[in-house]
DNA sequence: GAGACAATAT
DNA sequence: GATATTGTCT
């Protein structure tokens, strides 16, 4: 029993990589991040930039400027307009909310059971995730809550292994074919717009409500 | 600086 | 309500 087996924290990080990616979800569950996920279509009667998200702020002002700038409407335009029109010229900006989809959840959730308890911090989170655009301190936030969740499931406390059983994450068939994905619109100081009738605009919604996986305490919602 | 965690802000 | 930020501690 005292052979040098692998103590699982002197294993290399090559090591931990590989089994990463074997693990990793399959091509067709894992839509990069920088791909298009909205139906252009749709995109432009939302007058969304389907261009590659997590650029500068100025950059996709620019783009969503020139990706509506063909239409000669007055009134109507303008209302699309100020919606988007909502980040100040000067005071200094800062990245949008991010938003956790599920598919980015999947991302984290994988990662953090692989890394295992003891590796599974922001700064390693974010590195292997290897998402553009995703700091630190978004994962930092996220694992807070995370970790949260997974003490309420009481489903852990015994193990430390990196493959750890911990998160049975369960994705909802139906998320699968949900066909809306919100798109984050980086830079806009928030994500998404609202269409048609609503309220306040502060935090926009699609037309269509993104039934994101967020951890909820006190039961499933799943049915 | 990095991390955990709670409290608070947006 | 979800995510970000801040404060305090290790």
């Amino acid at each position: 029993m005292e052979r040098a087996h692998h103590h699982q924290q002197q294993i290399s990080y090559r090591d931990r990589v590989l089994e990463w990616e074997m693990g990793l979800p399959s091509a067709e569950d894992l839509t990069p991040l920088t791909q298009t996920l909205i139906p252009p279509e749709l995109a432009s009667a939302f007058s969304i930039s389907t261009e590659p998200l997590y650029r500068s702020p100025i950059e996709l002002r620019r783009s969503l400027r020139l990706s509506s700038s063909s239409s000669s409407s007055s009134d109507e335009e303008e209302e699309e307009m100020r919606d988007q029109e909502q980040v100040p010229e000067n005071s200094a900006r800062k990245r949008a909310r991010l938003v956790w989809t599920a598919q980015l959840h999947r991302r984290f959730v994988e990662v953090v059971g692989r890394l295992g308890i003891k590796d599974a911090v922001p700064k390693t989170i974010v590195q292997l995730m290897n998402v553009e655009g995703l700091t630190r301190e978004n994962i930092a936030s996220h694992l807070q809550k995370y970790r949260l969740y997974v003490k309420r499931q009481g489903g852990d406390g015994s193990p430390s292994s990196p493959a750890d059983p911990l998160f049975e994450y369960s994705p909802t068939p139906q998320q699968q074919h949900r066909q809306m994905v919100p798109v984050p619109v980086s830079g806009m100081g928030q994500y998404g717009y609202r269409h048609g009738t609503g309220g306040s605009s502060y935090q926009g919604n699609w037309g269509y409500r993104y039934h994101g996986n967020d951890f909820q305490a006190g039961g499933n919602r799943f049915g």
